[in-house]
DNA sequence: GCCGTTTTCGGCCCGACTGTTTTCAGTCG
């Protein structure tokens, strides 16, 4: 119990020093979040003061082992044996983790940061701007803040410094005004249009024989940093290309333009980079640039190996001049003894140990579901009749839709209170019957989890319903073993089929409950029933990590899009991806059962 | 600092672009 207590006390005076609150995230909850923040500074610092090199990716690779770990460290305890079987953490950064969870401080963290003014890392904000000039900016001219470096730039007071020309200087105020008004990386739901409406441009020039988005956008990650776009097209094609790309309308800023390599920032502020590339080459492109880096690093690391090289044009014999393979991704993977690999595996999580056993999960696709379980009408804030509802969920393709209004609590989202559902359950039978021959509509709700645990309806009224979708909306800032408490007594509720959007958070903008996934999981397992992963671009929740976690329980999910309006069906691709990265297979999915098997699916939670 | 189907010592991915350089360092992905 003391342990999950360090996080939040830990935080808590930190955001009162002067100076070193600017680092912490005050939404940051978690002692993982709280930890990888750590170590990502000390690298910051090891950086600065040009430390060894080495030793600073180890701590980089900490920060994204503990920022993707789905359990607490807190949870694992302070047993440095325990700590250092997590991949990437060995013994000396077991011991500081164990340190932390004890004292809530990390000496070696806090020593180092005394090596350095403490706003000088703000600097690392700024793209264009890294450890060395950082450094040299500091030593050189005192400069240890944004707000100096925005002072010192105003005039030419940088200009003697070696390697800062006019031109330079110049695209430093571009970057330090953009890093000063960013917000960082955006939903995928933001991206993915964009990312496509680049990708059509693209394809209708005659000379582009092959364009696709790569990176996290196709790794399906819930927020990307940049678009990045691959074109195959002959190299004599290959500038008219790029120049016809940073001519696009949408264009706000070229930040670089080469021939084969260019990169603009759009007028909504994303960041989109072309690469060109011989259409031989494309498979061993996409997959340089669909990443993640850590899966490039382990790829590359296998063809050495392998006594080959491999890079964005194709994996190659040692003596870097035979081709081996190049042309498609499938080929690439196969040279190297290994299955294609779905990009959305590709995060370094075991998926090359998978592949070369050929244990790969068959994720599922969007075809697969057949159900939508989760989605809103008139009778409370959606936009559609239930006749309309029913109807786009059979153009979309789906044999079973399900209507789950809000329960009385949710006033603000004209919430039903029980006559009213009850009223609301007989028109649904009646559209039901009347449009059975197109599709099979249930009657359902989304009941509200009070703060409590309780739900929003008597189990005499749920009992009514096919669908019980249980989810949290208000007091979403309760501590993490309330949460916790809160939700698992929803679940033992024995008329809650689906738990919704476990956690209540929205990307980028709230951080929602952190309660103790492993239970809740244990939990939904006991009971039989699915968690959701809401498949709306805000939510993702479950996330990807919290979603395997709950596929290796042997819990089924069900995907849903929460659907308010007819846009909103459309962002089921974005929990598919999310289910992909999590490893599920149809199989793990309830809205992928076959009709007769989901309706038989549902009553068994009950029993 | 971490890791081990050639290793407990000796490795640790690779190339493009920019801006300032006369051959390269810094940054990025």
């Amino acid at each position: 119990m003391m342990l999950h207590e360090v996080a939040s006390r830990s935080c808590e005076p930190s955001r009162r020093v002067s100076g070193l609150c600017i680092f912490y995230n005050p939404r940051m909850a978690t002692t993982n979040q709280t930890l990888a923040a750590f170590f990502s500074q000390m690298a910051d610092v090891l950086e600065i003061l040009e430390g060894d090199r080495f030793r600073i990716n180890a701590f980089r690779k900490i920060t994204r082992v503990l920022e993707e770990l789905p359990e607490d460290v807190a949870a694992i305890g302070p047993e440095v044996s325990k700590l250092s079987k997590i991949e990437g953490i060995g013994k000396s950064s077991a011991e500081r983790i164990a340190e932390f969870l004890i004292t809530g401080k990390m000496k070696d963290h806090d020593e180092l940061l005394t090596k350095i003014p403490p706003t000088l890392l703000e600097l690392r904000e700024i793209s264009g701007l890294g450890p060395k000039t950082i450094a040299m900016f500091w030593k050189e001219a005192g400069i240890t803040s944004k707000a100096e470096l925005a002072e010192k730039l105003k005039g030419d007071q940088l200009s003697n410094l070696p390697g800062m020309g006019e031109k330079k200087l110049e695209n430093l105020r571009k970057s330090l005004t953009f890093s000063q008004t960013a917000g960082g990386r955006v939903r995928i739901g933001q991206a993915m249009p964009m990312a496509k409406w680049f990708v059509n441009k693209l394809r209708d020039l005659k000379t582009v024989k092959q364009c696709e988005f790569a990176g996290s956008l196709r790794r399906g990650k819930e927020t990307i940093g940049d678009i990045d776009i691959l074109v195959a097209a002959d190299a004599k094609d290959a500038a008219a290309i790029s120049e016809f790309f940073i001519k696009l309308d949408v264009v706000s800023q070229v930040l670089a333009h080469g021939e084969t390599k260019s990169s603009v920032r759009t007028t909504d502020n994303l960041q989109v980079d072309l690469r060109v590339i011989e259409p031989s080459s494309f498979g061993a492109a996409l997959m340089y640039f669909t990443g993640s880096k850590e899966h490039n690093i382990l790829m590359r690391e296998r063809a050495i190996k392998q006594h080959a090289r491999l890079n964005e044009y194709g994996l190659y014999k040692d003596d870097a001049k035979t081709l081996v393979a190049a042309a498609t991704e499938e080929e690439v993977y196969k040279a190297l003894g290994l299955a294609w690999i779905a990009p959305t595996l590709r995060e370094d999580r075991g998926e090359i140990a998978l592949s070369e056993k050929g244990k790969l999960p068959a994720l599922l696709k969007l075809s697969d579901i057949k159900a939508e379980l989760h989605a809103h009408t008139t009778a409370s804030d959606g936009m559609w009749s239930i006749r309309g509802l029913a109807e786009a969920a059979a153009e979309h393709g789906l044999e079973v839709v399900a209507v789950t209004d809000h329960s009385r609590s949710q006033f603000q989202a004209n919430g039903l209170d029980e006559k009213r559902m009850e009223k609301h359950l007989v028109e649904i039978r009646k559209v039901a019957d009347e449009m059975k021959k197109t599709i099979t509509i249930l009657a359902g709700t989304e009941v509200d989890i009070l703060s409590d645990g309780k739900l929003d309806y008597p189990n005499s009224l749920l009992s009514q319903l096919d669908v019980v979708v249980a989810s949290p909306h208000a007091a979403l800032t309760q501590d993490p073993e309330k949460a916790t408490t809160r939700l698992l007594k929803a679940i033992e509720n024995p008329c809650v089929t689906i738990l919704g959007h476990p956690t209540g958070r929205f990307v980028n903008r709230r951080e929602g409950l952190s309660p103790d996934m492993k239970k809740i999981i244990a939990a939904a397992k006991a009971r039989g029933i699915a968690l959701e992963i809401n498949a709306n671009s805000w939510r993702l929740d479950l996330r990807d990590i919290h979603a395997r976690m709950a596929i290796e329980a042997g819990v089924k999910l069900a995907i849903n899009t929460d659907a308010h309006g007819p846009a909103d069906l459309n962002e089921l691709q974005y929990g598919i991806l999310t289910a992909q990265r999590a490893g599920a297979t149809k199989d793990d999915v309830i809205n992928c059962l076959p009709k007769a098997e989901l309706l038989k699916w549902l009553p068994s939670t009950r029993s």
